[in-house]
DNA sequence: TTTAATTCCTATTGACATAGTAGGAATTAT
DNA sequence: ATAATTCCTACTATGTCAATAGGAATTAAA
Protein backbone atom coordinates (compact mmCIF):
# COMPACT_ATOMS: atom_id res chain seq x y z
CA UNK A 1 0.00 0.00 0.00
CA UNK A 2 1.40 3.29 -1.07
CA UNK A 3 -0.69 5.39 0.90
CA UNK A 4 -1.11 4.43 4.68
CA UNK A 5 -4.08 5.74 6.92
CA UNK A 6 -1.86 8.76 8.25
CA UNK A 7 -1.50 9.75 4.59
CA UNK A 8 -5.22 9.69 4.35
CA UNK A 9 -5.82 11.55 7.14
CA UNK A 10 -3.74 14.28 6.94
CA UNK A 11 -5.16 14.75 3.45
CA UNK A 12 -8.62 15.03 4.89
CA UNK A 13 -6.99 17.01 8.01
CA UNK A 14 -5.65 19.63 5.41
CA UNK A 15 -8.76 19.66 3.08
CA UNK A 16 -11.08 20.12 6.28
CA UNK A 17 -9.03 23.01 7.70
CA UNK A 18 -9.36 24.14 4.23
CA UNK A 19 -13.05 24.67 4.57
CA UNK A 20 -13.28 25.72 7.88
CA UNK A 21 -10.79 27.48 8.35
CA UNK A 22 -11.77 31.70 9.57
CA UNK A 23 -9.96 34.08 11.47
CA UNK A 24 -8.31 31.94 14.66
CA UNK A 25 -7.30 28.58 14.85
CA UNK A 26 -9.27 25.05 14.76
CA UNK A 27 -9.14 23.14 17.33
CA UNK A 28 -8.22 19.54 16.44
CA UNK A 29 -11.14 18.55 18.30
CA UNK A 30 -13.53 19.46 15.96
CA UNK A 31 -11.79 18.74 12.78
CA UNK A 32 -11.89 15.18 14.43
CA UNK A 33 -15.57 14.82 14.89
CA UNK A 34 -15.94 16.03 11.76
CA UNK A 35 -14.43 13.81 10.16
CA UNK A 36 -14.85 10.89 12.35
CA UNK A 37 -11.27 10.06 13.08
CA UNK A 38 -9.45 9.16 16.67
CA UNK A 39 -8.20 12.58 18.57
CA UNK A 40 -5.28 11.12 19.38
CA UNK A 41 -4.33 10.16 15.81
CA UNK A 42 -5.04 13.37 14.43
CA UNK A 43 -2.40 15.11 17.09
CA UNK A 44 0.45 12.28 16.04
CA UNK A 45 -0.48 13.74 12.74
CA UNK A 46 -1.15 17.35 12.80
CA UNK A 47 2.66 17.27 15.16
CA UNK A 48 4.18 16.28 12.24
CA UNK A 49 2.52 18.88 9.66
CA UNK A 50 3.46 21.10 12.27
CA UNK A 51 7.03 20.18 12.89
CA UNK A 52 7.55 20.49 8.92
CA UNK A 53 5.64 24.03 8.30
CA UNK A 54 2.58 23.38 6.97
CA UNK A 55 0.50 23.99 9.48
CA UNK A 56 0.72 26.46 12.29
CA UNK A 57 -0.17 25.64 15.77
CA UNK A 58 -1.22 27.67 19.37
CA UNK A 59 -1.22 26.08 22.66
CA UNK A 60 -3.79 26.68 25.03
CA UNK A 61 -7.38 27.73 25.65
CA UNK A 62 -8.73 29.00 22.63
CA UNK A 63 -5.58 27.39 20.65
CA UNK A 64 -5.54 24.93 17.61
CA UNK A 65 -4.04 25.09 13.92
CA UNK A 66 -4.46 26.77 10.55
CA UNK A 67 -2.82 26.37 7.14
CA UNK A 68 0.51 28.01 6.95
CA UNK A 69 0.17 29.57 3.50
CA UNK A 70 -2.87 29.54 1.13
CA UNK A 71 -3.76 26.14 -0.42
CA UNK A 72 -2.71 26.86 -3.56
CA UNK A 73 0.92 27.22 -2.27
CA UNK A 74 0.41 23.89 -0.52
CA UNK A 75 1.56 21.05 -2.09
CA UNK A 76 -0.04 17.75 -2.04
CA UNK A 77 3.31 15.52 -2.36
CA UNK A 78 4.48 17.86 1.08
CA UNK A 79 1.57 16.70 2.85
CA UNK A 80 1.83 12.95 2.15
CA UNK A 81 5.49 13.08 2.58
CA UNK A 82 5.71 14.84 5.76
CA UNK A 83 2.69 12.55 7.17
CA UNK A 84 3.84 9.33 6.15
CA UNK A 85 7.72 9.61 6.58
CA UNK A 86 8.29 9.83 2.37
CA UNK A 87 6.33 8.12 -0.34
CA UNK A 88 8.13 4.27 -0.30
CA UNK A 89 7.08 3.10 -4.12
CA UNK A 90 9.58 0.19 -3.84
CA UNK A 91 12.96 -0.73 -2.24
CA UNK A 92 14.99 -0.47 -5.26
CA UNK A 93 14.95 3.57 -5.75
CA UNK A 94 16.30 6.13 -4.51
CA UNK A 95 19.86 4.92 -5.06
CA UNK A 96 21.23 4.79 -1.55
CA UNK A 97 18.83 2.42 0.22
CA UNK A 98 19.06 -0.17 -1.69
CA UNK A 99 20.60 -3.44 -1.88
CA UNK A 100 19.66 -3.67 -5.54
CA UNK A 101 22.03 -4.00 -7.82
CA UNK A 102 22.52 -0.67 -10.19
CA UNK A 103 22.69 -2.30 -13.10
CA UNK A 104 19.84 -4.38 -12.62
CA UNK A 105 17.43 -4.28 -16.04
CA UNK A 106 14.62 -3.88 -13.57
CA UNK A 107 15.70 -0.65 -11.97
CA UNK A 108 14.91 2.02 -14.99
CA UNK A 109 11.32 0.72 -14.23
CA UNK A 110 11.38 1.36 -10.57
CA UNK A 111 13.22 4.27 -11.05
CA UNK A 112 9.84 5.55 -13.50
CA UNK A 113 7.61 4.98 -10.95
CA UNK A 114 8.69 6.69 -8.78
CA UNK A 115 8.86 9.65 -10.76
CA UNK A 116 5.29 8.90 -12.16
CA UNK A 117 3.87 8.91 -8.71
CA UNK A 118 5.85 12.32 -7.67
CA UNK A 119 5.03 14.14 -10.60
CA UNK A 120 1.50 13.04 -10.00
CA UNK A 121 1.44 13.87 -6.40
CA UNK A 122 3.71 16.97 -6.28
CA UNK A 123 2.09 18.25 -9.52
CA UNK A 124 -1.29 18.93 -7.73
CA UNK A 125 -1.78 21.56 -4.68
CA UNK A 126 -4.69 21.58 -2.17
CA UNK A 127 -6.49 23.78 -3.76
CA UNK A 128 -6.69 21.54 -6.67
CA UNK A 129 -8.56 18.84 -4.41
CA UNK A 130 -11.06 21.54 -3.07
CA UNK A 131 -13.04 21.65 -6.06
CA UNK A 132 -14.28 18.26 -6.23
CA UNK A 133 -14.69 18.99 -10.27
CA UNK A 134 -10.94 18.51 -10.67
CA UNK A 135 -8.94 19.24 -14.09
CA UNK A 136 -8.71 15.25 -14.07
CA UNK A 137 -11.93 12.91 -15.11
CA UNK A 138 -10.47 9.78 -13.79
CA UNK A 139 -11.27 6.59 -15.71
CA UNK A 140 -11.41 3.68 -12.24
CA UNK A 141 -9.49 0.62 -13.90
CA UNK A 142 -11.63 -2.48 -12.85
CA UNK A 143 -9.81 -4.63 -9.81
CA UNK A 144 -8.00 -7.38 -10.81
CA UNK A 145 -8.65 -10.59 -9.37
CA UNK A 146 -6.68 -11.72 -6.70
CA UNK A 147 -6.97 -15.66 -6.49
CA UNK A 148 -4.22 -18.20 -6.88
CA UNK A 149 -2.02 -16.48 -4.61
CA UNK A 150 0.43 -18.44 -2.40
CA UNK A 151 0.88 -17.40 1.00
CA UNK B 1 5.53 0.29 -0.25
CA UNK B 2 3.64 -0.22 -3.32
CA UNK B 3 5.75 -2.74 -4.41
CA UNK B 4 6.68 -5.84 -2.25
CA UNK B 5 9.52 -8.26 -2.75
CA UNK B 6 7.23 -10.39 -4.72
CA UNK B 7 6.39 -7.83 -7.08
CA UNK B 8 10.68 -7.64 -7.43
CA UNK B 9 11.47 -10.76 -7.83
CA UNK B 10 8.84 -11.77 -10.28
CA UNK B 11 10.02 -9.03 -12.55
CA UNK B 12 14.06 -10.35 -12.25
CA UNK B 13 12.28 -13.70 -13.08
CA UNK B 14 10.69 -12.77 -16.30
CA UNK B 15 13.95 -10.83 -17.56
CA UNK B 16 15.91 -13.77 -16.69
CA UNK B 17 14.00 -16.22 -18.57
CA UNK B 18 13.72 -13.87 -21.31
CA UNK B 19 17.36 -13.44 -21.40
CA UNK B 20 18.27 -17.18 -20.54
CA UNK B 21 15.23 -18.67 -22.46
CA UNK B 22 16.53 -21.74 -25.39
CA UNK B 23 14.71 -24.28 -26.47
CA UNK B 24 13.90 -26.58 -23.28
CA UNK B 25 12.16 -25.42 -19.90
CA UNK B 26 14.63 -23.57 -17.73
CA UNK B 27 14.84 -24.85 -14.05
CA UNK B 28 14.14 -22.67 -11.38
CA UNK B 29 17.21 -23.54 -9.89
CA UNK B 30 19.32 -21.83 -12.16
CA UNK B 31 17.23 -18.70 -12.37
CA UNK B 32 17.64 -18.70 -8.32
CA UNK B 33 21.47 -18.96 -8.37
CA UNK B 34 22.18 -16.22 -11.44
CA UNK B 35 19.54 -13.90 -9.41
CA UNK B 36 20.67 -14.72 -5.73
CA UNK B 37 16.98 -15.37 -4.76
CA UNK B 38 15.72 -18.55 -2.63
CA UNK B 39 14.57 -20.91 -4.59
CA UNK B 40 11.96 -21.94 -2.50
CA UNK B 41 10.28 -18.37 -2.66
CA UNK B 42 10.99 -18.15 -6.11
CA UNK B 43 8.91 -21.42 -6.36
CA UNK B 44 5.92 -19.42 -4.30
CA UNK B 45 6.08 -16.80 -6.72
CA UNK B 46 6.60 -18.73 -10.27
CA UNK B 47 3.22 -21.17 -8.91
CA UNK B 48 1.57 -17.71 -8.99
CA UNK B 49 2.43 -16.40 -12.85
CA UNK B 50 1.86 -20.09 -14.12
CA UNK B 51 -1.67 -20.27 -12.41
CA UNK B 52 -1.98 -16.97 -14.52
CA UNK B 53 -0.65 -18.16 -17.86
CA UNK B 54 2.11 -15.80 -17.71
CA UNK B 55 4.11 -18.79 -17.59
CA UNK B 56 4.27 -22.12 -18.68
CA UNK B 57 5.75 -25.41 -16.39
CA UNK B 58 6.86 -28.98 -16.90
CA UNK B 59 7.25 -31.21 -13.61
CA UNK B 60 9.99 -33.74 -13.56
CA UNK B 61 13.51 -34.27 -14.94
CA UNK B 62 14.30 -31.86 -17.51
CA UNK B 63 11.44 -30.15 -16.07
CA UNK B 64 11.00 -26.24 -15.50
CA UNK B 65 9.35 -22.86 -16.99
CA UNK B 66 9.47 -20.72 -19.97
CA UNK B 67 7.71 -17.52 -20.84
CA UNK B 68 4.05 -18.69 -22.02
CA UNK B 69 4.71 -15.78 -24.75
CA UNK B 70 6.83 -13.09 -26.52
CA UNK B 71 7.93 -10.89 -23.76
CA UNK B 72 6.42 -7.42 -26.01
CA UNK B 73 3.37 -9.50 -25.66
CA UNK B 74 4.00 -9.89 -22.00
CA UNK B 75 2.68 -6.79 -19.62
CA UNK B 76 4.65 -5.56 -16.63
CA UNK B 77 1.12 -4.76 -15.04
CA UNK B 78 0.25 -7.96 -15.15
CA UNK B 79 3.37 -9.20 -13.80
CA UNK B 80 3.28 -7.57 -10.80
CA UNK B 81 -0.83 -7.98 -10.52
CA UNK B 82 -0.29 -11.48 -10.66
CA UNK B 83 2.88 -12.23 -8.09
CA UNK B 84 1.93 -9.57 -5.68
CA UNK B 85 -1.97 -10.26 -5.00
CA UNK B 86 -3.23 -6.74 -6.77
CA UNK B 87 -1.27 -3.55 -6.89
CA UNK B 88 -2.74 -1.65 -4.19
CA UNK B 89 -2.16 2.32 -4.01
CA UNK B 90 -4.76 3.36 -1.25
CA UNK B 91 -7.25 1.58 0.69
CA UNK B 92 -10.00 4.18 -0.85
CA UNK B 93 -10.23 3.02 -4.84
CA UNK B 94 -11.82 0.82 -6.84
CA UNK B 95 -15.05 2.19 -4.86
CA UNK B 96 -16.10 -1.32 -3.29
CA UNK B 97 -13.47 -2.46 -1.06
CA UNK B 98 -13.41 0.81 1.24
CA UNK B 99 -15.39 2.42 4.19
CA UNK B 100 -14.34 5.51 2.81
CA UNK B 101 -17.03 8.17 1.88
CA UNK B 102 -17.84 8.50 -1.78
CA UNK B 103 -18.13 12.89 -1.65
CA UNK B 104 -15.01 13.14 -0.05
CA UNK B 105 -13.01 15.46 -1.92
CA UNK B 106 -10.29 12.98 -1.50
CA UNK B 107 -11.49 10.59 -3.64
CA UNK B 108 -10.92 12.12 -6.87
CA UNK B 109 -6.97 11.90 -5.98
CA UNK B 110 -6.85 8.13 -4.96
CA UNK B 111 -8.78 7.19 -8.05
CA UNK B 112 -5.96 9.93 -10.08
CA UNK B 113 -3.07 7.75 -8.50
CA UNK B 114 -4.84 4.69 -9.07
CA UNK B 115 -5.12 5.76 -12.99
CA UNK B 116 -1.45 6.85 -13.03
CA UNK B 117 0.19 4.06 -11.49
CA UNK B 118 -2.01 1.49 -13.45
CA UNK B 119 -1.19 3.52 -16.72
CA UNK B 120 2.67 3.34 -15.75
CA UNK B 121 2.61 -0.19 -15.41
CA UNK B 122 -0.11 -1.32 -17.96
CA UNK B 123 1.84 1.00 -20.51
CA UNK B 124 5.17 -1.45 -20.40
CA UNK B 125 5.59 -4.89 -22.01
CA UNK B 126 8.59 -6.98 -20.11
CA UNK B 127 10.40 -6.62 -23.99
CA UNK B 128 10.87 -2.55 -22.51
CA UNK B 129 12.45 -3.78 -19.70
CA UNK B 130 14.99 -5.70 -22.01
CA UNK B 131 16.71 -3.02 -23.61
CA UNK B 132 18.36 -1.16 -20.59
CA UNK B 133 18.16 1.90 -22.87
CA UNK B 134 14.24 2.46 -22.11
CA UNK B 135 12.13 5.26 -24.00
CA UNK B 136 12.75 6.59 -21.11
CA UNK B 137 15.70 8.71 -19.13
CA UNK B 138 14.38 8.66 -15.81
CA UNK B 139 15.35 11.67 -13.13
CA UNK B 140 15.16 10.11 -10.04
CA UNK B 141 14.18 12.77 -7.91
CA UNK B 142 15.74 13.31 -3.65
CA UNK B 143 14.39 11.20 -1.33
CA UNK B 144 12.80 14.07 1.13
CA UNK B 145 14.31 13.81 4.70
CA UNK B 146 12.03 12.14 7.40
CA UNK B 147 12.61 12.83 10.56
CA UNK B 148 10.03 14.24 12.94
CA UNK B 149 7.62 11.78 12.09
CA UNK B 150 5.83 10.68 15.19
CA UNK B 151 5.71 6.72 16.13
C1' DT C 1 -5.56 32.54 40.61
C1' DT C 2 -7.98 28.79 39.40
C1' DT C 3 -10.06 26.31 35.65
C1' DA C 4 -10.84 24.48 31.22
C1' DA C 5 -9.26 23.60 26.78
C1' DT C 6 -5.92 22.80 24.08
C1' DT C 7 -1.17 21.22 21.94
C1' DC C 8 2.70 18.35 22.74
C1' DC C 9 5.46 14.28 24.20
C1' DT C 10 6.58 9.35 25.14
C1' DA C 11 5.36 4.73 25.62
C1' DT C 12 2.64 0.69 24.79
C1' DT C 13 -0.37 -2.59 22.48
C1' DG C 14 -2.79 -5.49 19.17
C1' DA C 15 -3.43 -6.83 14.61
C1' DC C 16 -1.84 -7.85 10.31
C1' DA C 17 1.13 -8.42 6.23
C1' DT C 18 5.46 -9.67 4.54
C1' DA C 19 9.40 -12.60 3.73
C1' DG C 20 10.99 -16.54 4.11
C1' DT C 21 11.60 -21.57 5.78
C1' DA C 22 10.43 -26.51 5.97
C1' DG C 23 9.03 -30.91 4.53
C1' DG C 24 7.46 -33.66 1.49
C1' DA C 25 4.17 -35.35 -2.46
C1' DA C 26 3.72 -35.75 -7.43
C1' DT C 27 5.78 -36.01 -11.85
C1' DT C 28 9.01 -37.16 -15.51
C1' DA C 29 13.38 -38.05 -18.24
C1' DT C 30 17.27 -40.98 -17.97
C1' DA D 1 15.12 -47.29 -9.75
C1' DT D 2 16.96 -42.64 -9.48
C1' DA D 3 17.57 -37.91 -9.76
C1' DA D 4 15.70 -33.58 -10.74
C1' DT D 5 12.24 -30.98 -10.94
C1' DT D 6 7.42 -28.64 -10.00
C1' DC D 7 3.78 -28.37 -6.76
C1' DC D 8 1.33 -28.09 -2.28
C1' DT D 9 0.51 -27.03 2.63
C1' DA D 10 1.89 -25.42 6.79
C1' DC D 11 4.67 -22.78 9.88
C1' DT D 12 7.48 -18.84 11.81
C1' DA D 13 9.81 -14.66 12.63
C1' DT D 14 9.92 -9.92 11.99
C1' DG D 15 8.40 -5.51 11.32
C1' DT D 16 5.05 -1.93 10.33
C1' DC D 17 0.75 0.18 10.99
C1' DA D 18 -3.10 1.94 13.58
C1' DA D 19 -4.50 3.20 17.52
C1' DT D 20 -4.63 3.89 22.59
C1' DA D 21 -3.06 5.80 27.04
C1' DG D 22 -1.51 9.02 30.29
C1' DG D 23 -0.04 13.02 31.32
C1' DA D 24 3.02 17.46 30.92
C1' DA D 25 3.09 22.16 29.15
C1' DT D 26 0.68 26.12 27.70
C1' DT D 27 -2.77 29.72 27.39
C1' DA D 28 -7.26 32.29 27.49
C1' DA D 29 -10.89 33.30 30.27
C1' DA D 30 -13.75 33.18 34.54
Amino acid sequence: MLISTKGRYAIRLMIDMAQNQAEGYLPLKSIAERQNISLKYLECIAGALTNKGLIKSTRGKLGGYRLADEPKNLNVGDILTVSQGGITTVECSGGKNSSCEKDCLAMPLWEGLDKVVNDFFYGLSLQDLLSSEEKNIYLIRKDKDDESICR
